[in-house]
DNA sequence: CATCATGACTTGCCCAGGCAAGTGATACGA
DNA sequence: TCGTATCACTTGCCTGGGCAAGTCATGATG
Protein backbone atom coordinates (compact mmCIF):
# COMPACT_ATOMS: atom_id res chain seq x y z
CA UNK A 1 0.00 0.00 0.00
CA UNK A 2 2.67 2.63 0.62
CA UNK A 3 5.06 1.11 -2.09
CA UNK A 4 2.97 1.38 -5.12
CA UNK A 5 4.17 3.44 -8.17
CA UNK A 6 2.34 7.38 -8.56
CA UNK A 7 -0.58 5.57 -10.47
CA UNK A 8 -1.40 3.51 -6.95
CA UNK A 9 -4.50 1.71 -6.55
CA UNK A 10 -5.45 4.61 -3.66
CA UNK A 11 -5.98 8.17 -3.44
CA UNK A 12 -4.03 9.95 -1.14
CA UNK A 13 -5.08 12.25 1.96
CA UNK A 14 -5.96 15.32 -0.30
CA UNK A 15 -7.66 13.12 -2.85
CA UNK A 16 -9.45 11.33 0.15
CA UNK A 17 -10.81 14.62 1.38
CA UNK A 18 -12.10 15.75 -2.20
CA UNK A 19 -13.79 12.35 -2.86
CA UNK A 20 -15.77 12.00 0.56
CA UNK A 21 -16.78 15.71 -0.25
CA UNK A 22 -18.10 14.46 -4.03
CA UNK A 23 -19.81 11.50 -2.47
CA UNK A 24 -21.86 13.35 -0.12
CA UNK A 25 -22.65 15.87 -2.61
CA UNK A 26 -23.80 13.16 -5.41
CA UNK A 27 -25.80 11.11 -2.65
CA UNK A 28 -26.82 13.69 -0.28
CA UNK A 29 -27.74 16.88 -2.81
CA UNK A 30 -30.71 14.96 -4.93
CA UNK A 31 -31.79 13.49 -1.82
CA UNK A 32 -32.31 16.87 -0.16
CA UNK A 33 -33.54 18.27 -3.38
CA UNK A 34 -35.94 15.70 -4.17
CA UNK A 35 -37.51 16.33 -0.68
CA UNK A 36 -38.20 19.43 -0.89
CA UNK A 37 -39.96 18.91 -4.59
CA UNK A 38 -41.82 16.17 -3.58
CA UNK A 39 -43.33 17.55 -0.26
CA UNK A 40 -44.10 21.13 -1.96
CA UNK A 41 -44.62 20.23 -5.75
CA UNK A 42 -45.07 16.26 -5.80
CA UNK A 43 -42.45 15.66 -8.17
CA UNK A 44 -38.54 14.91 -8.20
CA UNK A 45 -35.75 16.82 -9.25
CA UNK A 46 -35.10 14.80 -12.10
CA UNK A 47 -38.63 14.93 -13.43
CA UNK A 48 -38.16 19.16 -12.57
CA UNK A 49 -34.83 18.68 -14.89
CA UNK A 50 -37.15 17.53 -17.64
CA UNK A 51 -39.66 19.94 -17.57
CA UNK A 52 -37.18 22.34 -16.94
CA UNK A 53 -35.32 21.54 -20.49
CA UNK A 54 -38.30 21.12 -22.51
CA UNK A 55 -39.39 24.18 -21.62
CA UNK A 56 -36.25 26.10 -23.09
CA UNK A 57 -36.55 24.57 -26.58
CA UNK A 58 -37.72 25.62 -29.46
CA UNK A 59 -41.40 25.68 -29.80
CA UNK A 60 -41.43 23.89 -26.57
CA UNK A 61 -40.47 20.58 -28.35
CA UNK A 62 -38.04 17.55 -28.72
CA UNK A 63 -36.93 14.55 -29.86
CA UNK A 64 -37.07 12.08 -27.18
CA UNK A 65 -33.74 10.55 -27.51
CA UNK A 66 -32.43 14.49 -27.88
CA UNK A 67 -34.19 14.83 -24.58
CA UNK A 68 -33.04 12.03 -22.99
CA UNK A 69 -29.27 12.71 -23.93
CA UNK A 70 -29.72 16.81 -22.21
CA UNK A 71 -30.76 15.30 -19.16
CA UNK A 72 -28.72 12.13 -18.90
CA UNK A 73 -31.20 9.72 -18.46
CA UNK A 74 -30.96 6.29 -20.36
CA UNK A 75 -34.38 5.94 -22.53
CA UNK A 76 -36.22 3.94 -20.81
CA UNK A 77 -36.15 6.13 -17.79
CA UNK A 78 -37.41 9.24 -19.79
CA UNK A 79 -40.07 7.00 -21.40
CA UNK A 80 -41.64 6.37 -18.25
CA UNK A 81 -41.70 9.33 -16.71
CA UNK A 82 -43.29 10.56 -20.23
CA UNK A 83 -46.10 7.92 -19.12
CA UNK A 84 -46.55 9.95 -15.88
CA UNK A 85 -46.53 13.75 -17.28
CA UNK A 86 -48.65 12.33 -20.29
CA UNK A 87 -51.53 10.76 -17.56
CA UNK A 88 -51.67 14.27 -15.89
CA UNK A 89 -51.40 16.38 -18.84
CA UNK A 90 -48.23 17.95 -18.85
CA UNK A 91 -46.85 16.85 -22.46
CA UNK A 92 -47.94 15.27 -25.49
CA UNK A 93 -46.27 12.72 -27.32
CA UNK A 94 -46.65 12.50 -31.51
CA UNK A 95 -44.18 10.89 -33.83
CA UNK A 96 -41.50 12.88 -35.78
CA UNK A 97 -43.62 13.59 -39.09
CA UNK A 98 -40.22 13.87 -40.78
CA UNK A 99 -38.70 10.80 -39.33
CA UNK A 100 -41.46 7.79 -38.34
CA UNK A 101 -38.52 6.36 -35.96
CA UNK A 102 -38.33 9.58 -33.47
CA UNK A 103 -40.90 10.94 -31.41
CA UNK A 104 -41.28 14.40 -30.34
CA UNK A 105 -42.67 16.04 -26.62
CA UNK A 106 -44.06 18.78 -26.22
CA UNK A 107 -45.10 20.62 -22.99
CA UNK A 108 -48.41 21.52 -22.69
CA UNK A 109 -49.74 24.35 -20.71
CA UNK A 110 -50.48 22.52 -17.57
CA UNK A 111 -46.83 21.36 -17.96
CA UNK A 112 -45.54 24.68 -18.02
CA UNK A 113 -47.59 26.05 -15.59
CA UNK A 114 -46.61 23.07 -13.12
CA UNK A 115 -42.76 24.61 -13.78
CA UNK A 116 -43.53 28.01 -12.97
CA UNK A 117 -45.23 27.48 -9.67
CA UNK A 118 -42.69 24.82 -8.70
CA UNK A 119 -39.26 26.76 -9.71
CA UNK A 120 -39.26 29.65 -6.93
CA UNK A 121 -38.92 27.28 -4.13
CA UNK A 122 -36.99 24.93 -5.91
CA UNK A 123 -34.03 27.62 -7.08
CA UNK A 124 -34.40 29.21 -3.55
CA UNK A 125 -33.18 25.66 -2.66
CA UNK A 126 -30.52 25.42 -4.79
CA UNK A 127 -29.17 28.71 -4.09
CA UNK A 128 -29.21 28.24 -0.55
CA UNK A 129 -27.42 25.01 -0.86
CA UNK A 130 -24.90 25.67 -3.57
CA UNK A 131 -24.27 29.04 -3.95
CA UNK A 132 -24.61 30.77 -1.31
CA UNK A 133 -22.26 29.09 0.52
CA UNK A 134 -19.79 29.96 -2.05
CA UNK A 135 -17.61 33.34 -2.80
CA UNK A 136 -17.51 34.59 -6.70
CA UNK A 137 -14.25 33.23 -6.99
CA UNK A 138 -14.93 30.07 -5.73
CA UNK A 139 -18.35 29.72 -7.81
CA UNK A 140 -16.05 30.08 -10.66
CA UNK A 141 -13.44 27.93 -9.81
CA UNK A 142 -16.91 25.61 -9.00
CA UNK A 143 -17.65 25.36 -12.28
CA UNK A 144 -15.03 25.01 -14.33
CA UNK A 145 -13.54 21.96 -12.70
CA UNK A 146 -17.11 20.60 -12.73
CA UNK A 147 -17.56 21.37 -16.31
CA UNK A 148 -14.21 19.18 -17.05
CA UNK A 149 -15.66 16.27 -14.76
CA UNK A 150 -19.15 16.64 -16.52
CA UNK A 151 -17.98 16.14 -20.02
CA UNK A 152 -15.53 13.12 -18.92
CA UNK A 153 -18.45 11.61 -17.36
CA UNK A 154 -20.71 12.09 -20.65
CA UNK A 155 -18.62 10.60 -22.68
CA UNK A 156 -17.94 7.48 -20.64
CA UNK A 157 -21.70 6.74 -20.35
CA UNK A 158 -22.27 7.38 -24.31
CA UNK A 159 -19.24 5.39 -25.05
CA UNK A 160 -19.92 2.51 -22.28
CA UNK B 1 -38.21 37.77 -15.28
CA UNK B 2 -35.80 40.80 -16.12
CA UNK B 3 -37.30 42.67 -13.64
CA UNK B 4 -36.61 41.06 -10.67
CA UNK B 5 -34.38 42.00 -7.92
CA UNK B 6 -30.93 40.06 -7.23
CA UNK B 7 -32.38 37.61 -4.78
CA UNK B 8 -34.38 36.52 -8.11
CA UNK B 9 -36.72 33.68 -8.73
CA UNK B 10 -33.91 32.52 -11.42
CA UNK B 11 -30.23 31.97 -11.80
CA UNK B 12 -28.24 34.24 -14.45
CA UNK B 13 -26.29 32.65 -17.09
CA UNK B 14 -23.38 32.36 -14.87
CA UNK B 15 -25.25 30.27 -12.54
CA UNK B 16 -27.12 28.01 -15.20
CA UNK B 17 -24.13 26.70 -16.81
CA UNK B 18 -22.45 25.53 -12.96
CA UNK B 19 -25.84 24.32 -12.08
CA UNK B 20 -26.11 22.25 -15.40
CA UNK B 21 -22.70 20.84 -14.86
CA UNK B 22 -23.14 20.03 -11.19
CA UNK B 23 -26.30 18.22 -12.47
CA UNK B 24 -24.99 16.19 -14.71
CA UNK B 25 -22.33 15.03 -11.96
CA UNK B 26 -24.44 14.42 -9.50
CA UNK B 27 -26.88 12.08 -12.19
CA UNK B 28 -24.18 11.07 -14.48
CA UNK B 29 -21.09 10.13 -12.16
CA UNK B 30 -23.15 7.60 -9.33
CA UNK B 31 -24.81 6.16 -13.36
CA UNK B 32 -20.80 5.55 -14.43
CA UNK B 33 -19.56 4.35 -11.06
CA UNK B 34 -22.85 2.29 -10.37
CA UNK B 35 -22.31 0.50 -13.73
CA UNK B 36 -18.42 -0.25 -13.69
CA UNK B 37 -19.00 -1.44 -9.68
CA UNK B 38 -21.91 -3.99 -10.70
CA UNK B 39 -19.94 -5.29 -13.79
CA UNK B 40 -16.55 -6.16 -12.07
CA UNK B 41 -17.79 -6.56 -8.25
CA UNK B 42 -21.68 -6.98 -8.50
CA UNK B 43 -21.92 -4.12 -5.69
CA UNK B 44 -23.31 -0.43 -5.74
CA UNK B 45 -21.13 2.72 -5.71
CA UNK B 46 -23.14 2.96 -2.55
CA UNK B 47 -22.30 -0.88 -1.55
CA UNK B 48 -18.79 0.14 -2.09
CA UNK B 49 -18.62 3.29 0.22
CA UNK B 50 -20.40 1.51 3.41
CA UNK B 51 -17.75 -1.47 2.95
CA UNK B 52 -15.04 1.28 2.71
CA UNK B 53 -16.05 3.29 5.93
CA UNK B 54 -16.19 0.30 8.21
CA UNK B 55 -13.16 -1.26 7.04
CA UNK B 56 -11.58 2.10 8.21
CA UNK B 57 -13.10 2.40 11.49
CA UNK B 58 -11.03 1.28 14.71
CA UNK B 59 -11.56 -3.10 14.99
CA UNK B 60 -13.55 -2.27 11.46
CA UNK B 61 -16.75 -1.74 14.10
CA UNK B 62 -19.16 1.10 14.05
CA UNK B 63 -22.63 1.38 15.22
CA UNK B 64 -25.08 1.64 12.48
CA UNK B 65 -26.34 5.09 13.04
CA UNK B 66 -23.19 6.62 13.18
CA UNK B 67 -22.28 4.64 9.77
CA UNK B 68 -25.70 5.93 8.28
CA UNK B 69 -24.55 9.16 9.13
CA UNK B 70 -20.99 9.64 7.64
CA UNK B 71 -22.35 7.20 4.69
CA UNK B 72 -25.13 9.84 4.16
CA UNK B 73 -27.81 7.56 4.27
CA UNK B 74 -31.18 6.43 6.01
CA UNK B 75 -31.41 4.39 8.65
CA UNK B 76 -33.56 1.93 6.63
CA UNK B 77 -31.66 2.21 3.60
CA UNK B 78 -28.19 1.05 5.42
CA UNK B 79 -30.65 -1.62 7.14
CA UNK B 80 -31.10 -3.37 3.89
CA UNK B 81 -27.69 -3.27 2.94
CA UNK B 82 -26.40 -4.81 5.78
CA UNK B 83 -28.87 -7.58 5.26
CA UNK B 84 -27.52 -8.39 1.95
CA UNK B 85 -23.98 -7.87 3.56
CA UNK B 86 -24.74 -10.45 5.99
CA UNK B 87 -26.50 -12.81 3.97
CA UNK B 88 -23.08 -13.08 1.78
CA UNK B 89 -20.76 -13.09 5.53
CA UNK B 90 -19.54 -9.81 4.54
CA UNK B 91 -20.08 -8.08 8.11
CA UNK B 92 -21.18 -9.12 11.02
CA UNK B 93 -24.15 -7.37 13.44
CA UNK B 94 -24.49 -7.89 17.12
CA UNK B 95 -26.34 -5.39 19.96
CA UNK B 96 -23.90 -2.74 21.46
CA UNK B 97 -22.97 -4.17 24.82
CA UNK B 98 -22.86 -0.89 26.36
CA UNK B 99 -26.21 0.04 25.37
CA UNK B 100 -28.57 -2.15 23.97
CA UNK B 101 -30.35 0.52 21.41
CA UNK B 102 -27.58 0.48 19.55
CA UNK B 103 -26.15 -2.37 17.41
CA UNK B 104 -22.58 -2.67 16.22
CA UNK B 105 -21.32 -3.80 12.41
CA UNK B 106 -18.20 -5.85 12.27
CA UNK B 107 -16.79 -6.32 8.93
CA UNK B 108 -16.07 -9.80 8.35
CA UNK B 109 -12.73 -11.22 6.21
CA UNK B 110 -15.03 -12.08 3.49
CA UNK B 111 -16.36 -8.74 3.33
CA UNK B 112 -12.50 -6.83 3.57
CA UNK B 113 -11.72 -9.23 0.46
CA UNK B 114 -14.35 -8.32 -1.14
CA UNK B 115 -13.51 -4.78 -1.00
CA UNK B 116 -9.72 -5.12 -1.50
CA UNK B 117 -10.72 -6.91 -4.35
CA UNK B 118 -12.77 -4.65 -5.89
CA UNK B 119 -11.05 -1.47 -4.96
CA UNK B 120 -8.72 -1.34 -7.56
CA UNK B 121 -10.41 -0.95 -10.56
CA UNK B 122 -13.02 1.64 -8.75
CA UNK B 123 -10.51 3.57 -7.59
CA UNK B 124 -9.15 3.55 -11.01
CA UNK B 125 -11.91 4.86 -12.73
CA UNK B 126 -12.50 7.81 -10.05
CA UNK B 127 -9.29 9.17 -11.20
CA UNK B 128 -9.78 8.18 -14.65
CA UNK B 129 -13.18 10.53 -14.12
CA UNK B 130 -12.71 12.97 -11.16
CA UNK B 131 -9.22 13.54 -10.67
CA UNK B 132 -7.38 13.32 -14.34
CA UNK B 133 -9.21 15.90 -16.09
CA UNK B 134 -8.60 18.74 -13.42
CA UNK B 135 -5.25 20.44 -12.97
CA UNK B 136 -3.44 20.03 -9.23
CA UNK B 137 -4.89 23.78 -8.28
CA UNK B 138 -8.34 23.22 -10.05
CA UNK B 139 -8.49 20.18 -7.60
CA UNK B 140 -8.04 22.45 -4.72
CA UNK B 141 -10.15 24.45 -5.44
CA UNK B 142 -12.67 22.07 -6.54
CA UNK B 143 -12.31 20.20 -2.81
CA UNK B 144 -12.78 23.68 -0.92
CA UNK B 145 -15.68 24.22 -3.07
CA UNK B 146 -17.50 20.71 -2.52
CA UNK B 147 -16.54 20.94 1.18
CA UNK B 148 -18.39 23.82 2.08
CA UNK B 149 -21.72 22.80 -0.25
CA UNK B 150 -21.09 19.28 1.44
CA UNK B 151 -21.28 20.59 5.12
CA UNK B 152 -24.43 22.83 3.64
CA UNK B 153 -25.87 19.90 2.37
CA UNK B 154 -25.23 18.00 5.61
CA UNK B 155 -27.34 20.33 7.76
CA UNK B 156 -30.00 20.37 5.93
CA UNK B 157 -30.82 16.90 5.69
CA UNK B 158 -30.29 16.37 9.58
CA UNK B 159 -32.80 19.19 10.63
CA UNK B 160 -35.04 18.57 7.98
C1' DC C 1 -42.37 0.18 40.25
C1' DA C 2 -45.64 1.23 36.63
C1' DT C 3 -46.11 4.33 32.97
C1' DC C 4 -44.70 6.93 29.45
C1' DA C 5 -41.37 9.17 26.32
C1' DT C 6 -37.37 8.69 23.39
C1' DG C 7 -34.20 6.82 20.38
C1' DA C 8 -32.18 2.86 17.38
C1' DC C 9 -33.32 -0.28 14.38
C1' DT C 10 -36.44 -3.22 11.33
C1' DT C 11 -40.45 -4.36 8.43
C1' DG C 12 -44.10 -3.71 4.86
C1' DC C 13 -45.88 -1.35 1.19
C1' DC C 14 -45.24 1.18 -2.70
C1' DC C 15 -42.92 3.23 -6.66
C1' DA C 16 -38.96 4.54 -9.59
C1' DG C 17 -35.44 2.89 -12.56
C1' DG C 18 -32.08 -0.61 -14.78
C1' DC C 19 -31.67 -4.14 -18.08
C1' DA C 20 -33.03 -7.07 -21.69
C1' DA C 21 -36.38 -8.33 -24.88
C1' DG C 22 -40.01 -6.76 -28.01
C1' DT C 23 -42.19 -3.47 -31.60
C1' DG C 24 -42.21 -0.35 -35.48
C1' DA C 25 -40.01 2.52 -38.77
C1' DT C 26 -36.37 3.53 -41.99
C1' DA C 27 -32.16 2.66 -44.69
C1' DC C 28 -29.35 -0.57 -47.15
C1' DG C 29 -27.70 -4.56 -49.91
C1' DA C 30 -28.47 -8.64 -52.90
C1' DT D 1 -38.28 -5.84 -54.14
C1' DC D 2 -37.39 -8.48 -50.44
C1' DG D 3 -35.00 -9.57 -46.60
C1' DT D 4 -31.87 -7.56 -43.15
C1' DA D 5 -29.50 -4.35 -40.25
C1' DT D 6 -30.16 -0.33 -37.54
C1' DC D 7 -32.31 2.92 -34.84
C1' DA D 8 -35.96 5.07 -31.57
C1' DC D 9 -38.88 3.85 -28.40
C1' DT D 10 -41.72 0.82 -25.15
C1' DT D 11 -42.73 -3.09 -22.08
C1' DG D 12 -41.87 -6.65 -18.36
C1' DC D 13 -39.40 -8.30 -14.78
C1' DC D 14 -36.79 -7.52 -10.88
C1' DT D 15 -34.34 -4.93 -7.32
C1' DG D 16 -33.29 -0.88 -4.46
C1' DG D 17 -34.86 2.68 -1.57
C1' DG D 18 -38.32 6.03 0.67
C1' DC D 19 -41.76 6.51 4.08
C1' DA D 20 -44.55 5.27 7.89
C1' DA D 21 -45.61 2.00 11.24
C1' DG D 22 -43.91 -1.49 14.39
C1' DT D 23 -40.48 -3.53 17.89
C1' DC D 24 -37.28 -3.30 21.42
C1' DA D 25 -34.22 -1.13 24.86
C1' DT D 26 -33.34 2.62 27.86
C1' DG D 27 -34.28 6.66 30.63
C1' DA D 28 -37.49 9.84 33.01
C1' DT D 29 -41.54 10.72 35.91
C1' DG D 30 -45.26 10.02 38.92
Amino acid sequence: MGLMNTQSAWLDDDQQDLWQALLTVVIALPAALDRQLQREAGISNFEYGVLARLSMADEATMRLSELARVCDSTQPRLSKVMDRFEARGWVARRPDPSDGRYTLATLADAGRQKLVESAPEHVAQVKRLVFDPLSAAQRRHLGAALTRIAATVRRELEGG
